[in-house]
DNA sequence: GCGTATTTCTTCTGTTATTCAGAAATAATA
DNA sequence: TATTATTTCTGAATAACAGAAGAAATACGC
């Protein structure tokens, strides 16, 4: 049960955001736009197996709609397994943040 | 001003707890203790001199003292800087659990 | 004291894993 | 056959991993 890296428990929060509209275009979108930063589409959809295979998210395609073209999306949904990586994530933070007045829940850092 | 990886910012935010005592040794115990993980000398030296090289951290050699025999410490503290990684870190997250109720701050996610 | 042992810490070597950039391939509709 | 939307692939760069080796200090025996 090794800790997530940056990528993975990004892409995990953004699915969630993301709900219903979950996929490796929309995710990294939404990535790009909350960090400003550009990520590839290795560094979306290669970390998206990864967290496939070790059961953190839950895969399926979407059906062909009349309205568009295009390859079938594949849609993500985090699982039980992706929400307690992502706890744990939060509790090593929490826990390295204790004592250190400056970074108190809610501090602008 | 890319964004920090994972251990990037866990040894920064190591470093602001461990205060006046941060140094190699220091820094790789106590992400063990708290992670409950592994982590090799190299993976904790390595990104050390790189955030040192981005004006993250500063290090300072420690002074021989008559306590105690070993090569020297070297000493790290973060710089505002570093506080400003570390913030911008913060506020990507936030913002990505914007609407996630589950995900609300002090939630056991 | 001098040399050797011991302690403490950092650096190095080789390997594997992750991320990056974007072109190519695929699968749908028009 | 052309267009659109999406995913997959290829090659390169960066980061992390595991732990042995090296360096810099004190302690001890004689």
């Amino acid at each position: 049960m090794t800790l997530l890296r940056r990528t993975e428990e990004l892409i995990l929060l953004a699915v969630l955001q993301l709900h219903e509209n979950a996929y490796g275009v929309t995710i990294r979108r939404h990535l790009m736009e909350i960090t400003g930063e550009h990520f590839s589409f290795a560094s979306v959809y290669v970390p998206l197996d990864r967290l496939a295979e070790r059961g953190y998210v839950t895969a399926t395609d979407g059906l062909p709609t009349k309205e568009r073209g295009g390859r079938r999306r594949r849609f993500y949904r985090v699982t039980q397994a992706g929400l307690t990586a992502l706890t744990e994530m939060e509790r090593v933070r929490s826990a390295l943040r204790q004592g250190v007045p400056q970074l108190a829940f809610g501090y602008p850092l």
